[in-house]
DNA sequence: CTTTTGCTTGCAATCGATTACCAAGGAGTC
DNA sequence: GACTCCTTGGTAATCGATTGCAAGCAAAAG
């Protein structure tokens, strides 16, 4: 039994022959120890197989050197890039990362906050799982710091980092107005979800600026059973006899999900692309495989996990005198073949 | 700064007019408590907003309620399902995941498991990164429980959970066979590697008791590239004028990236796949992408994470006397239209 | 030679929750 | 009525590491 029990401090001490508090200070370097004590207080660390029991030494110093992420259960894909930067960002300062996924309904949100406080983690970053849901959890969390990633909760409270909307739209509509694109429909966005209609004021605005018509085909759903249908809907009404096409000369999809539904019914149908349609995705879901079909907006996860670690740092050493920061990214346009070259 | 500090058990026992234990009492119900205290405990809990202090907690009991799962870094795609399981299955238990990635290399490896001990988790589940380098990283872990996952390093301390590859190769086989094949190549996998041997081998045992032959190319990779420059010698050898072919009739693909290059080269060639050739993966790279390009087979990634979750709670609650038990889990084949109907 | 300064070291308190042990009071038994 | 048994509450020890305070000792200053 005796055995099996780690060694504690108190071990080293009387292997040593010093106090455990001078084998503490030994081992911290919190303050100078002789040479000699110093030496023997190591040997008997390494032949004991110490290893210092950080629960005790965060109960007193009332610090874990853990940080809570909470993520959404779906889209699962393109947030591991997020979880490896996060990960890797806080091995870089001896953190460790206790990982949490949320359900998009209020009391679960709020119990993985609440538990994490029980953990009494140094900070939390977190992905809400709804625009609604998530504040009160968020506040809830008090004097911890809370780092938003992805998607923003307006609060006063916490940091947060994301994409720059207005420039990952803007890029979209630049790349396809260089190419001859002059009326652009949008797919996949939800005309009555807040997020979305901001997406798509932002698109008309750009494209207000380029001399480009945008508008929004009805919502069918951000799937690529919402692609196929909303492409059905396209050619039904825009496809006349055989090559005539008078509908939009762009089409920008919510993801590539929806540009791939989209695709394979034009493609079908025999409408060229990008000869006659160019279309384009505002999300890359699958980043890492190289396919290059459509042409995509790579979000930067990983950047945004690093920079949710060193937001998140900061204001851990910073204490509670701070304001909330708001760090935008911009997205990677990666080209593909579904618009010109 | 008295507002900011989290609420402790003594102050909900003053706050109620009991001691400290008596509220312990009424709030973990280790010990029957009187209805009046009782109540007067809760209520002066909720008003307080307390919540236990798990670092205290775990100190005094010597249990953290907590689990570290170390992953490789590479291939993250299909291993975010097993970490969604796995922290799934621990949620159920109510306990938390601690996260790391590993390196293949010894020194970090042995890193991450000290820090995971240090922070006295109460069991690990771990992908092993290379399988020379963590078996004394796994011994090291001592009294607390391991569970392998998804590979095996001997040793004779940890359960694990992997695929049943015996039934993986022969549901392949008998998959190619059942449409016409007579003779299986196998692409990807590397002969000089010990575990692709055994694979090779349990292809040929399955080949044989259908009377399918079976002989593995040479290794030129276990990615795309790999699966085109294969391709590309297979067509040059066995593509006689048009439409003529005297090579293997079905590819065994090492995972679905190689299988993609071998596509796309064989249909470039004009040969026909399924019809001439039908091509096959052992390893689907991105579940929950329905692609149906390729017939393939999906590793039970969430079962896996269940699974381990299983046996390294009941391990914990089984303390030391315990053998090493080993679980095989049966993949799911996904038919493509790489092999016939 | 004495006093002061500076550096090490040890003692004991501390972080917050749990629990072994003890004491008091009530119920039940002979 | 005296005794035992059971329930419930409090006191204080405990988990393991860190650190304020003070003592001890040597070197430097007077």
């Amino acid at each position: 039994m005796d055995t099996a029990d780690q060694p504690t401090l108190a071990d080293v001490a009387e292997r040593a022959g010093v106090s455990v508090a001078t084998a503490s200070r030994a081992l911290t370097g919190a303050r100078p120890v002789s040479d000699d004590l110093q030496r023997k207080v190591r040997e008997a660390s390494k032949s004991l197989g110490y290893r210092r029991n950080t629960v005790a030494s965060s109960l007193r110093l009332q610090r874990t050197e853990t940080v809570g992420l909470v993520l959404p259960r779906y889209t699962t894909t393109f947030l591991s890039a997020l979880i490896e930067s996060v990960s890797d960002g806080l091995e870089h300062h001896d953190m460790s990362l206790v990982l949490r996924y949320s359900e998009p309904d209020a009391v679960h949100d709020r119990e993985n906050i609440e538990s994490l406080i029980g953990r009494r983690v140094d900070g939390i970053i977190i992905c809400p799982p709804s625009l609604e849901v998530s504040r009160e959890s968020i506040e809830a969390a008090g004097a911890i710091p809370v780092v938003q990633v992805g998607r923003f909760v307006e609060t006063d409270r916490s940091d947060s980092v994301g994409l720059d909307e207005d420039r990952a739209t803007s890029m979209l509509v630049a790349h396809l107005a260089d190419r001859g694109a002059g009326r652009i429909l949008v797919v996949g966005l939800d005309a009555d979800a807040t997020a979305d209609v901001r997406r798509i004021r932002a698109l008309q605005a750009t494209g207000a600026l380029r001399g480009v018509s945008v508008s929004a085909a009805e919502f069918t759903g951000a799937v690529l059973d919402g692609g196929i249908r909303a492409a059905e809907r396209l050619v039904s009404e825009y496809a006349s006899g055989d090559d005539g096409w008078s509908g939009p000369d762009a089409l920008v999809c919510a993801n590539d999900d929806v540009a791939s539904g989209v695709l394979a019914v034009l493609r079908m149908r025999g409408v060229a692309v990008p000869g006659t349609v160019q279309v384009a995705s505002l999300l890359d879901l699958a980043p890492g495989r190289e396919d290059h079909s459509t042409t995509t907006l790579r979000h930067p996860w990983p950047e945004m996990g690093r920079e949710a670690v060193r937001l998140l740092i900061d204001a851990i050493g910073r204490g509670s005198d701070r304001v909330a920061r708001r760090v935008s990214l911009a997205p990677q346009l990666v080209p593909g073949s579904s618009t010109r070259p």
